[in-house]
DNA sequence: ACCTGAACACCGTTCAAGT
DNA sequence: ACCTGAACACCGTTCAAGT
C-alpha cells in the first residue's frame, strides 16, 4: 500500500493532467485522497512542495526514458530524434506537467533536489547528442551549448506549438518535421573525417 | 487623461512588472486605479480579459521595435542580432509579460484579435529573417520555417537562462553568445553566389 | 454610462485539539 | 505520528442599487 504522501504525489499529477494548475487545489488533492482538507501540510510544506515533488518525479522518469533511448541499439541521428520524440510525447500528454520541468515557473518551484534532477535529464539527452557527434551526424562544437541549443530548439517549437502558431505557419504536420528540418541545417555537409 | 480602462490595463501591466500573475489581483488593479473593487468589471469581462488587452499592447510593441530594426541601416546578420536583443531585452524586464506572450498559457489567454496581433509581431520577425537570406547570411530554406525555428530556439534559451539553467551549462555570458552559436552553426560556410 | 457595497463560493494556510 | 474541524484573510465574480 502507497503511503499517504506518495497518494498526494499521484493525486496532483493527476489533477495536473486534468485540469492544469488552477485544478491543483490543496483541497481537491485531499478530497482525491480522501484525507480531510488540510493533511496534506502534515505531508508537504504547502502547494508548492507538493508541485515539487511532482516534478521530481517526473525528470526522474524522462531522464530514464532518454538513458533507454540511448541504451538501445540504433543509429545516433535516430536515437536523437527519438529523444525528441519522448519530450514531444510527454509535453502533449501531460502539458501541465510538462510546464512545471520547463516551463517558466509563474510561482517558483525550486530547490536542490529538483534542480539536480533537472541537470541530470539534460545530461542523459547531452550524452545522445554526443553520440551523435562522434558519429559525425552533429558538428563537433563543445557539446553542452549543442546540447542546450538543441533542446532550447524543441521546447521552443512545443511552445509555438501548443500556443497553436506552429502548424499554420509551417506547413510543418508536426514537432517532429521541425526537428528534422533543424538536424538537416545544423548537420555537417560532409564528413571531413571520411 | 486617460480612460479608466486604459489605467486599469496600465495597472495590470504594472503589477505584473512587480509581483508576476499572482500580483495581478482584480482587487489590486481597481485599488491602483483608485476604483472599487468591482469596477474592473465594467470594463473588462474579466482577469483573463484584462491580461489579454495588455498582451495586445505588448504585442503591437513588440511588432513595432522589430519594424524599426529592420528599417534602420545595417547588415541584415546584425538586424537579426538587433532583433533578438529586443525580445530578450523585452522578457528580461517584463518576465511576466513575456510569459504572457510567449509561454504555454495556463489560463488560456487567447482571441482571434490576440492571434492576430501575435501574427503581425512574428511577421516583423521573419522579414528580418528573410532580408538575411537575400543577404547569404542564412541558408535559403522556407523563410517562415527558418523563421519559427530561430524564434523557437531564442524562446527556448530564455526560458533555460530564467530557470537558471544557461549560464551553469555553457559558459556563455548571456543568450546573445548563444544565438551568435546558433547563427554560426546554421550560416551558409560560404557564399555560393559569390 | 459608470460606479459602489454587500454577498457568495471558493482558495491557501494556521491553530488547537483529538487518537 | 497522523489526522480533523474551525477559523482567517484572501480571491474572482455576481447582484442590486445608486448618480
Amino acid at each position: 500500500m502507497k503511503s499517504t504522501g506518495d497518494r498526494l504525489v499521484a493525486a496532483a499529477a493527476w489533477l495536473l493532467d486534468q485540469g492544469g494548475q488552477p485544478a491543483v487545489t490543496m483541497r481537491a488533492v485531499a478530497t482525491a485522497v480522501d484525507v480531510s482538507h488540510n493533511a496534506p501540510y502534515k505531508h508537504f510544506a504547502g502547494r508548492t512542495d507538493l508541485l515539487a515533488a511532482v516534478a521530481l518525479l517526473d525528470y526522474q522518469a524522462l531522464a530514464e526514458r532518454w538513458r533507454a533511448i540511448r541504451d538501445a541499439v540504433g543509429e545516433p541521428r535516430q536515437q536523437l530524434l527519438d529523444a525528441f520524440e519522448a519530450i514531444v510525447a510527454f509535453s502533449q500528454a501531460h502539458p501541465a506537467r510538462y510546464r512545471l520541468l520547463f516551463g517558466t515557473p509563474d510561482v517558483a518551484v525550486r530547490s536542490d533536489a529538483l534542480d539536480d534532477a533537472a541537470e541530470t535529464a539534460l545530461h542523459a539527452f547531452t550524452d545522445i547528442v554526443i553520440d551523435c557527434q562522434r558519429a559525425g551526424a552533429l558538428p563537433s562544437s563543445p557539446s553542452h551549448n549543442l546540447g542546450i541549443m538543441l533542446f532550447a530548439t524543441v521546447h521552443g517549437l512545443i511552445d509555438a506549438d501548443a500556443s497553436g502558431r506552429l502548424r499554420s505557419r509551417t506547413g510543418w504536420a508536426d514537432i517532429r518535421a521541425g526537428m528534422g528540418f533543424v538536424l538537416d541545417l545544423i548537420a555537417q555537409p560532409s564528413d571531413p573525417d571520411a
